[in-house]
DNA sequence: TGGTTCAGGACAGCTTTCGTCCGCAAGGCC
DNA sequence: GGCCTTGCGGACGAAAGCTGTCCTGAACCA
């Protein structure tokens, strides 16, 4: 019964779309009597979305939240809003919740018609990016390693190392996973015949991605703390800590969890603490709060603030201090 | 056929979820047989969503982009994610497809689960708030405000006048609307009768919504003028220029389509100019980019600079020059 | 009280569904 | 090329489901 399950489907978007409708209405949309309307909507209730309804002459049939999420039926500019925005929450870094977000990217982006696909490239490259710590990782590249890592497809890439050198690798990718502000893949390099972890932002990936390989086991079972060992051995944070005029309640608002500590010192001020590792990205990301502060250490991070403090004079017209 | 309807989606849901299934598993996670698999697997082409299949050893169904979206069947994580993802571009004004995203997002509150949407909320309060600009919208009222139009629902709020005073107003909201970096709701005052432009940060609404109302001939037909009329009226915006030393090309990639326009001046520069209504945020803004520049007008604009670089000395340990 | 709207039982006629069984075609591997 | 695996789809019959047309109730609103 192809009608049956089309009908229930597009029965469902007209209820996501709009808050009430009438039997009638629905009935003539569907070009059904009302009472396969009812029946549908029965059908519905039997799924589990719960479809409310009310009598009399202000009633009709509404759509509430239930137990889970009905399918979401999306045009085709919401489902450009819905790539845009989830690219947006993954590269902004929203804290938590990294690796769901990709995971539903990359459901998405397999399933996006073409056309749509063009348009949120178009989106992308006007989006505003959050470019005040550093290097910005492509949701694209993104979504292309997760869907190879749920895939198992081989990937080829070129990969920059620190010293700037580019390789090209055939890889076996296993895990996507994100530390403090960077994304790492997790793969099994073909030609070394060993465990790499890759800065996704040196990643530029070779398409079409290769035929698929068997998954391995991992070089260890607590991948996160496996991952966390690794990155530290790169060592590039360095902690800062500092004073700001705000009450912390304030300042806890704005700054995402675990990024940093927020310790209140009295009622209008509280100490900041984290760590960085891109020192001028941090002070540009301080200046952006609009209140006093005071660094407390290290230098170094003073010494940034002077050099951007003599930009901004010079960019005043005065001469730097 | 309830049974048939709800495999399909289950179906779906599970070609969603990873890329190849063999017929065999299919059959095993739906309870039928293979020759079913098969039918269904040509319901789902009938209604348009393309299924690819492979024969041979590496074969099995996979789902393909098609013309239109196919239902996205989001597990609650992902439901999470994408309704903190468009939150975030929501107030971090993605460019473009602002009132498209708030519909989307207008949407999927409605159908959200109350346990996630307790965990979007918990999300969103420990967001980076994208703080350069000053005042952010909240999406929750935004997608209430959205609602409230589409469903035609009175509405109740206190609004926050320019002069601090606040008022408690009942309105039929009509338009939600986007100019520059704000947003406005377009409502008829019941009280007043008559039409209101309403700046949505100002506005704190008071729930439930009241009932329904007959929406009312809007008070012109091109609403973008309208309100970019009564917008300009307020002549908030101060225009800047700036030369960036930043090649144009590279300038254009970060800075959002239609927030101003770049002219490019030599290789190596470039001359943004645009329009502000909070020269602090602005300030802060342009320092963000990391690269030199040079304020050509307004002066206020300077002094702004002037008074940061002050702040960055002091956070320093340093006189303020 | 009358009008409007949803609710759902009963019935008849028609359509669809689903498992079983079958031969066929296409891709990968030895 | 032979062989295995995997998808493809026709035929068939029993069972189940779907839909429109009645109809009576019940809730809500003015």
């Amino acid at each position: 019964m192809l009608q049956t399950s089309a009908r229930l489907l597009k029965l469902l978007s007209l209820l996501e779309m709009r808050r009430d409708w009438s039997g009638d209405e629905l009935a003539g949309r569907l070009d059904v009597t009302t009472r396969t309307v009812r029946r549908d909507v029965d059908k519905l209730r039997e799924l589990g979305y719960p479809v409310h309804a009310m009598t009399g002459t202000a009633g009709g049939y509404r759509l509430g939240a239930g137990a889970s999420m009905p399918p979401l039926l999306l045009d085709d500019d919401e489902a450009v809003a819905v790539a845009v925005g989830l690219g947006t929450a993954v590269s902004a870094g929203v804290s938590g919740m990294e690796e769901t977000s990709v995971r539903a990217l990359a459901k998405l982006e397999q399933i996006l018609p073409p056309k749509l696909r063009t348009r949120v490239s178009g989106f992308r490259s006007h989006t505003v990016p959050v470019h005040i710590e550093g290097e910005t990782v492509d949701p694209g590249t993104l979504t292309l390693l997760a869907n190879a890592c749920r895939d198992h497809d081989r990937l080829r890439f070129d990969y920059v190392s620190h010293d700037g050198t580019s390789t090209y690798r055939i890889t076996e990718p296993h895990r996507l996973a994100r530390a403090g502000r960077r994304w790492y893949l997790l793969a099994w390099d073909v030609d070394k015949q060993d465990w790499r972890l890759f800065r996704v932002d040196r990643i530029e990936p070779v398409t079409p991605t290769g035929p698929r390989f068997k998954p391995r086991d991992l070089p260890d079972d607590d991948m996160s703390a496996y991952i966390g060992r690794k990155v530290a051995l790169g060592a590039y944070q360095i902690p800062f800590k500092v004073l700001m005029h705000l009450p912390a309640e304030k300042l806890r608002q704005r700054v995402p969890e675990r990024w940093g500590t927020v310790t209140p010192v009295d009622e209008n001020s509280c100490v900041l603490e984290s760590r960085a590792d891109n020192l001028e990205g941090t002070a540009a990301y301080l200046s952006t709060y609009g209140v006093e502060f005071e660094v407390l250490e290290p230098q170094e991070l003073k010494d940034q603030l002077t050099a951007m403090a003599g930009r901004l004079l010079k960019a005043a017209g005065r001469p730097a201090a």
